[in-house]
DNA sequence: AGCACATCTTGCAGTCAGTGCAACTTTGCA
DNA sequence: TGCAAAGTTGCACTGACTGCAAGATGTGCT
């Protein structure tokens, strides 16, 4: 029972999603996001423009590519996670696996982060896309805290992970790159400050 | 130096933009936001469809039009702020009063909030707005934490912050409605949690 | 190989948000 | 009264996105 063997049909939906993918993030990276129309992209993925939105359902959706992906990786090893794996265990060590295999700062990440920072209607999917993952931590979290889902302290704890995730993106200020090292760092800090949030919260009145 | 006479002219601006927000919201309300057109709006209010972008960017924007001013009010209470006052107690303060107003619960809040419940392009636009209302904050919390402005921490703090204020406005599960009493006590305990996981990083490595 | 079915792909026509521009109207002011 | 500034409108246009129906192309079966 190894993968049955792809087919034509799948084979070739791959290669033209590659296509469009390859092509937009080149077009975007020589014109920009707003320039770039949705037949400039057909044209050059050698599609019409039709089929586009058989792909992605938006313009943005296709900078944005690979989300899904990433998503699908940190909701499976919370799913997975053993009994004694807290949320935040997880979350550093799937934190940990990108940043050893580069993922986190490879050319097409930079890019991306260029993108965004300079079109608003990409800020907006980003957002979205991080809203995304706070929930999905928010419901884990809950879930360690055994309080019910949607409870506030469960979002304050998402909310400030969802910003620890974001703050890893930004390549702002002085330098521009960050080694594995200090993201990890930086991740950490994030998770003292939760872990001393909870704790004062467990201290207070019990809700 | 009272207010000069407002003027014909800004009189009938402000006319024009309540009668496109009430209309607009009344379509919204009965039609949904996504089934009223511009179009439909502009001849509810008797103006031109063109107009109508004269006094909003986008149709998102109306059913938002009263951020700025609230944005305005905090902003303006974290400039002015004593400093003996932290940001946090900014906070609490500005809510309390908002509560004691009653603007956080009239219904158009509550129709705003089902608008938006229900509305993709309304949610983007509102996260885009608490992402500005985190922003601030950050910055504040930045100063009187005397760490750099879009340092983590800050951005940590702030996240939770925006989460809590978010969480004011969410008034899904069991009851519908939610006292000002109550909702103060769940803004304090949102700033317990925040003060313990800033007590918790001042303990840790100094950064 | 050949057939029938499912699954893309595509073109077409249409909706709607949003913009630039130029003409026209209204208001403010001297 | 008359001129300048500000506001309104119509028009033409771009561009994302959708539903639909027709055509092309894999896939499984015989």
């Amino acid at each position: 029972m190894a993968q049955d063997a792809p087919g034509l049909r799948e084979r070739k939906k791959r290669q033209t999603r590659e296509a469009i993918v390859r092509e937009a993030l080149r077009l975007f990276a020589e014109r920009g996001f707003d320039a770039t129309t949705v037949a400039d992209i057909a044209e050059a993925a050698d599609i019409a423009p039709r089929t586009f939105f058989g792909y992605f359902p938006s313009k943005e959706a296709v900078v944005f590519h690979d989300f899904e992906e990433y998503f699908g990786s940190l909701a499976t090893r919370l799913a997975a996670r053993p009994a004694s794996q807290t949320a935040f265990d997880t979350l550093r060590a799937w934190i940990a696996a990108l940043l050893d295999e580069g993922r986190l700062d490879d050319p097409e990440e930079r890019m991306r982060h260029e993108l965004v920072h300079t079109t608003p209607a990409l800020q907006a999917q980003d957002r979205a896309n991080l809203a995304r993952f706070e929930a999905l931590l928010a419901d884990a979290v809950a879930d360690d805290l055994d309080v019910p889902r949607g409870s506030l302290r469960a979002h304050l704890v998402a909310a400030a992970a969802a910003a620890a995730l974001d703050a890893l993106g930004r390549h702002d200020g002085a330098r521009e790159q960050r080694s594995p090292d200090e993201s990890l760092a930086l991740m950490d800090e994030a998770l003292v400050f939760l872990q001393g949030g909870m704790d004062a919260l467990r201290r207070h009145p019990p809700a």
